[in-house]
This record gives structure tokens, C-alpha cells and sequence, in this order.
DNA sequence: ATCATTAGGTTAATCGTTTAAACGAGGAGT
DNA sequence: ACTCCTCGTTTAAACGATTAACCTAATGAT
């Protein structure tokens, strides 16, 4: 392997010659000198080794992401997302699964650290039980590295986030369904201890206050963001006589969808099924899902770009953004049958 | 930050010992400095350097996969198996889309180098246009760097390769369809520059053949392995008169399912449809999908723990194996409904 | 009394790069 | 003739951990 120091042998300088040579810091090198270490750069095929160059500089061009699992759609489009964007900046993606686990996540920090990342994404939040939750934040701060949350909160107001304004979306599937005319609507929800899952359940509620229509538990029924959850959960809802649901993610919905024309009961005509993140399914699937989308792309883009900044310029604050989704109406949801 | 050098000052012994202890290496150190070196190592909340660590050892604890992309499922789960793999073991993996370019793929792995990755993981094959290819195994071979490819075949006997048997995958569709009575059989294809597009496509020859049947260019359609392929394609096997389509994936196959079904075509007794892959969507759809499975997850272990092998192991050869897929026969597959 | 051995360490080189500070030679100014 | 720059380059310390080789004092064997 070609190092700097056999660079430097063959062209009879310094390695600190070489080094500025080929670092673009060569303001001070003559021409000569300057070309004659990129030729034999080339020559030999010289590859940096980071490693050394991170140790010295105290950075490695690495970024940390902390993610719940790579099967779910979303966040494989987020991994995908951010790599990208941070990839074309010359840096590399370190990946941990943490399984919605706090304490795992804090062992994956532990290892993160120790490959010396120079920056951190967290995504998905473990819910409000704020006494764990305050803890692990005061944890990464220790950290003395630049932690972005992508689709996560904090009510710490030194930590940058990007996240959906869930509530919202909660809100406006429902009011969507209540706009058509049903009143008796279910909602099919997230583990209730992610906090996703809370925000949309908390506007699910304020669409029925608005509208005058008493929450009733009884028409809540907690998933797990699988597609089984959904498989599961329209027999209840229709034991309940429910009209329409509002399933808190796209997978649970089309667990819905499937189950019901397995059951030959009729989408919209007989049940409306609204869901939530306009993924692939829910264009693709029969009938066309309505949702609601959430624009991840640019969530990932502006959270990345942000730890560009963070990572340039030391005097970058923290920022926070929220980004309102839409409701995106196809064919899974229409006014009721029968107005009794 | 703590480092080796800081506990050795607290405990009053030098940072040899420091790091014999914390390496469990410490047969020659007494149990009160081993206790007294543990302790302060803990309160210190001491994290190892790894990159100074790797520097020394020349080993980074760091494995690269190199895959397409991450918005595709099949290769999201792939990534997420290789990485819990991995990450048991104390590695940690590098991710980078090369979005089936072989140019890419080449910028990749000098990045990859760069950040001193002990193993290089590839998955993907561009097609057989065996002169780039084989330039890029000689490439790889350089490295010096053990390389496992998943779901990649290569005539190298250097390199070592845990793959899909994707002809007997298109065979086995293929016969199903023509076991079932279907004689006009169309195939979607993937991208032909693919190697797995091109075995499935030879699989669904064989079989044609095998049954006397004349393979015919007309009634095959390339594809992308994307949705949008599905959907544009179902005309034209409808007006190619097929009975039954194989699909070379679950997406594209999805696709002519859900144009089938908006169009009002019944499947599968107008139109009978086979993918392959086995993943969420042709589990879920409806009606639910023939398909063919390939055992991506064991595959994954297998390669994972294969690439363990070969960083513990100088003596490990290369190791090839070919994982046989399985046939999932599920509602959109029946017989023609007019025998004519 | 002498020589080995062992237990329990320490020393110091090394990995490959970065970078502030120093250096020597040549030219300019006075 | 002296000082002062400037240019182009080198020196050498530093980053933090690893590890082969070495050291010393104590114990044991003969």
C-alpha cells in the first residue's frame, strides 16, 4: 500500500509536502514539486487512509443513524434518504437497528462514539415517559457531537429536530372522514408508547371535539405499525359498527383493505379505510388508499443539510422545523352507505 | 474524554497495563491493579478509540455493503439482516447505493478503502458483459480485502459467493404456470443487463422448452423490476392474448395486478400472475400472489457468517453456495378458464 | 551462594497523517 | 554590509492504542 511516506520517498520531498500537495493546501509548493506528487500519487494508486488522518484531525467523515429496523418501508426510504444526501458531502453512514429499544440505543451510542462519529441521526421517538426519555437526551448532549432528530421531537431547546407535525395528520384523516359524513370512525394506533403514534391518536381526538362527536375508547384499538395489526382489528371495528378508520399508518390500512375484500366486505361502499404515509402500498393497493402524506425526501434533505451546518460551522444554533402533511384522497374512502 | 493514557495517570501505572487490562489480556496483571484499573476505567466512563486502535492493528472493525439502493424492500431487508449480523459480531457496516452502475460501484469501494473497511460485502450483479465485470473482480481481488457477494454469482474461484439459483426460480414459475394447463405464457422481465434478470429469463425458456413449447421474443417484455413496469406492461400481454404472466418480481407482478384489477380483468380467471420474491406486497395483496421464494435471510446469515470466518480465519477458502428457491402457490395462479 | 524462573509490571516503537513552527537561501531595501 | 522578507520546504510533535521486548524483585531449586 502507498502512504504518504512512500510517496514522499520516491519524490524525494517531505511526507508534509506530500501531504499539503494532496490535501489542496499546496498555496506554498511550487508547481514543479506539485505536479510531480500528483503524477506519482496516481502512479501508486494512493489511497488516504482515514484512519490516520481522522486521528490526527479529530474527524472521520462518519455519521451516525439510529433507526428502529430496516424491514419498514419508511425508514428504509429515511436510511436511504440521508445516506444519499450525506454520501455526495464525503461522508459515510453508520447504521444501528434500535428496535424502538432505549436501552439499546443507548448502547448503540456507545459504539457510535467509539467509531468516532462526527455526527449523529436519531429518528423515531420512544414516547413521552419523560423521566427515560429526558435522560437519554442529557446523554446525547454529552456526547459533545452534532445530533440531528429526523421525525422525532424534543423539548430540549439545544437539539435540532425534523420532524412531521403528527397531530395534524391525525387530524386531518379524521376530519377528512367526518367531512364525508361518517361519525361512527374508528382508529386502529401505533404502540401508544411511541410518540408518533400519541400525536396522531391526540388528533384523531381533537377532529371528533371539533365536530361535536364524544371520544369513546371503545373505538380505539392499539396496533403495533404491522400489517397484522391490521388483519386483526377489522373484525373489532366492524363488531363496532364502525363506518370508516382511521389506521395510523399505511401497512395496518392495507392489513384492513385486505382482510375486508377477503371477507367480501366492500372498500369504500360498506367501510372507508384512511392511512398514513402515502408509501408504496398505498398507491399500488386496490382499491387506492386515501392517506396522508408526510414529505419524508425533504425532511431528510433539510435534516441532513443541517448537520452539513452543524458540522461546518460551529456557530450554527439549534433549528427546529415541522413539517405539515397533506391529505392525499383516493378511492379507499367515501361518504357512508346508509345515513341512518 | 478519557483516554488510555488518562486512566494509567489516576491509577498510577502505565497505559500498557491500562490496555492489557480493558483487552482482557491482563494474565499478567495482578487482580487488585486489574479491579483498581476496571473501576477508574468505569467511573471515567473510558470509551476506546477504535480509530487509533485500528490504527495500530490495521484492523477497523468496519464491514462495507454495497448494494442498488434501499427503496426496493428486497434490498432494504437484506440490508437489515447483513447489519444484525454484523453487529453481533462487533462490527459495524458502511452502506453505499451504487444504483446498479458499475462506475459507481468503483468510486464506492476506493471510498470504502479509504475508510479502511476489513470486509467488503456486494450484492447485485450487473449483467454478464463479462469485460467490466471481470475488470471489477480483479479490482476487488486488490483490495486485499476479504468480499463476499449475496445474491451475485462470480466465475471467480477466489471470490466467495452466497446466491439465488434464479434459472430453477424462473423454471419453477415458469412450470407452475404451465402445469396448470397455460400455454400462452408471457414473462416481465427486469432490466436484461441484470445477471438475475437474465437467469429467470432462461429458467422460463427452459421450462417452455422442456414442454415442447416454442419460446417466442413476442411474448416477453423488458422491464425495470419497478411497479410502473407491472402497470405498463399488462396491455400488452393482454393483447399478446396470455393466459398467465411471470412476473420477475413481487412489484412488477403487483403492478399487472393491480392494472388487471382496475380494468376490471378477473385474476386469476382471466389472467393468471406469478412474481417472485416472496416479499410483504405478494403476501398482502389481493388476491393474494403465487410467487417464489428465496430464502434471502438465511442467505444473509450465511454470508455474514462466512465473512467472520474469513476475518478470524487466514485459512478459509472461498466458499460458494446456491440456495434453491421454493414455489408459493397462493390465488393468483389458476388454471385457464377456456381450455381452447 | 548461585542461577533460573516467575510474577507483575514498564518502555518505547509503531501505525499514517496533519500542521504549527522552524529553517535556509536568495533577493530587496537602506 | 546589514537586516528583513519571502519562498519553498522540512522538522517534529501530536493523535490514542497496541504489543514485543525488556526490566526488576522475589521466590525456588540445588
Amino acid at each position: 500500500m502507498a502512504t504518504l511516506k512512500s510517496i514522499a520517498k520516491i519524490c524525494g520531498v517531505s511526507t508534509a509536502t506530500v501531504s499539503l500537495v494532496l490535501n489542496n493546501k499546496a498555496e506554498k509548493i511550487s508547481p514543479e514539486t506539485r505536479a510531480l506528487v500528483l503524477k506519482v500519487a496516481a502512479e501508486e494508486n494512493y489511497i488516504k487512509n482515514n484512519l490516520a488522518a481522522s486521528l490526527t484531525r479529530g474527524k472521520t467523515q462518519t455519521l451516525g443513524l439510529i433507526l428502529p429496523n430496516l424491514e419498514n418501508e419508511y425508514f428504509a426510504s429515511l436510511a436511504g434518504y440521508v445516506n444519499d444526501a450525506v454520501f455526495k458531502n464525503g461522508y459515510v453512514l453508520l447504521l444501528c437497528n434500535s428496535n424502538d429499544d432505549i436501552v439499546q440505543e443507548n448502547k448503540q451510542i456507545r459504539t457510535l462514539k467509539g467509531h468516532n462519529i462526527d455526527g449523529l441521526f436519531i429518528t423515531k421517538a420512544p414516547g413521552r415517559s419523560t423521566d427515560e426519555n429526558s435522560d437519554f437526551e442529557q446523554k446525547i448532549q454529552k456526547l459533545n457531537t452534532p445530533v440531528v432528530f429526523i421525525d422525532r421531537k424534543s423539548e430540549d431547546p439545544n437539539l435540532s429536530y425534523f420532524a412531521a407535525n403528527n397531530q395534524k395528520g391525525g387530524y386531518l384523516a379524521t376530519k377528512h372522514l367526518l367531512s364525508l359524513g361518517h361519525t361512527r370512525i374508528g382508529h386502529l394506533t401505533g404502540q401508544l408508547t411511541l410518540a408518533s403514534a400519541q400525536d396522531r391518536l391526540e388528533g384523531y381526538k381533537r377532529a371528533l371535539k371539533e365536530s361535536g362527536i364524544r371520544f369513546s375508547k371503545d373505538l380505539v384499538f392499539e396496533g403495533d405499525f404491522q400489517l397484522q395489526s391490521g388483519q386483526s382489528a377489522l373484525p373489532y371495528f366492524m363488531r363496532k359498527n364502525c363506518s370508516a378508520v382511521f389506521a395510523a399508518n399505511d401497512r395496518m390500512a392495507y392489513g384492513l383493505i385486505m382482510t375486508a375484500i377477503k371477507k367480501n366486505i366492500k372498500i369504500p361502499d360498506e367501510i372507508s379505510i384512511i392511512g398514513y404515509d402515502d408509501n408504496i402500498i398505498s398507491q399500488a393497493c386496490y382499491p387506492t388508499m386515501s392517506t396522508v402524506s408526510q414529505n419524508l425526501a425533504l425532511m431528510c434533505l433539510d435534516a441532513s443539510s443541517h448537520m452539513m451546518n452543524l458540522l461546518n460551522n460551529e456557530d450554527v444554533g439549534a433549528v427546529t422545523k415541522i413539517y405539515e402533511p397533506t391529505l392525499v384522497i383516493r378511492d379507499s374512502t367515501a361518504p357512508p352507505k346508509k345515513l341512518d
